[in-house]
DNA sequence: TCGAGAAAGTTCCTTCAAGGAACTGACCGT
DNA sequence: ACGGTCAGTTCCTTGAAGGAACTTTCTCGA
């Protein structure tokens, strides 16, 4: 954790972070997501240090984004997605995305991803989900909403 | 920063995570996207150590993602989003989305996005770049792409 | 012309998190 | 009863975050 907490801003962003800011968090919701549900195996995975992956793993647990379920009488678990953690996922493609375009290079994307709906290889494009046109950074004015810290300016 | 780096990994989350993983970052971004351009303004509203924020705007902007930009003849300068920074905002969003729906509660969402083509409050709904058909973790298969490390498993 | 002021850092010290290796505990199969 | 495996926990070292004070550079007002 970093020392300065961010759940209490007024910040969907901020919140967020306090949830899966951790460093190694994202990674791990990654691997989950393809399919690694163990301990030994998001250890070797990922060469995280056994005494953090507890950590953010209990903290992810915790927050409700994975589920710690035994698979065996001894104390053998496996960790995986809950609704809300299946939820993070996307923001997972889109952070992908990014660094498919901007860092990946020569080689390409490391990883692509096939649409089950269409069959084809394609990637993610985020709409807005009331006239379904492209909604990016410069498509969208920023206003306060309902749960805005009183007389504080609108941030996130 | 992290100590480990993961900049190195054949996986575009983690070389993202290279570029904005670090505590503050995302938030940093969010403040200069929403106009919040210089060092004070920024040091003011977040909260951060002044070592901290100098190091981050230092890291973005050796990224690619800010600018630098002298508006005086003193040394004043302001952080603008690049073109790689402003393509980075949408991910902002979508965390903000997952924010507002799992953490927000009562009072509902922070701030809300009115979408430029429709004038429409909206979220970002992320879509299928091939067939406009939603885009969720359940919907897609994982294969590995061209910049897949040879014989490693597929991982992001 | 002198001093106050403001922006943008830098320095330095303390505290706490990450890395990493070794150790523990529960239960299985033989 | 015993070695093996998985899932942690403990402990020590290193390094990053917090935070306050200090520095630099130029402007402007008295």
């Amino acid at each position: 954790m970093q020392r300065t907490q961010f759940r209490d801003m007024a910040c969907s962003i901020a919140r967020t972070l306090d949830v899966i800011g951790e460093p190694w968090s994202p990674l791990i919701l990654r691997d989950v997501w393809v399919g690694m549900s163990r301990f030994e195996q998001l250890q070797a995975d990922l060469g995280i240090s056994r005494k953090v992956l507890a950590e953010r793993l209990g903290h992810l647990v915790e927050q409700g984004v994975l589920e710690r379920r035994p698979y065996d009488a001894r104390p053998r678990f496996d960790y995986l997605l809950t609704e809300k953690g299946t939820d993070l996922v996307e923001m997972l493609m889109v952070m992908a995305r990014w660094g498919d375009r901007w860092l990946a290079g020569e080689a390409g994307p490391p990883v692509l991803y096939r649409h089950h709906a269409c069959g084809q290889v394609a990637v993610v494009d985020p709409r807005c989900s009331h006239c379904g046109e492209p909604m990016h950074a410069d498509d969208v004015d920023v206003l306060p909403g309902p749960g805005a810290a009183a007389g504080v300016p609108a941030a996130g």
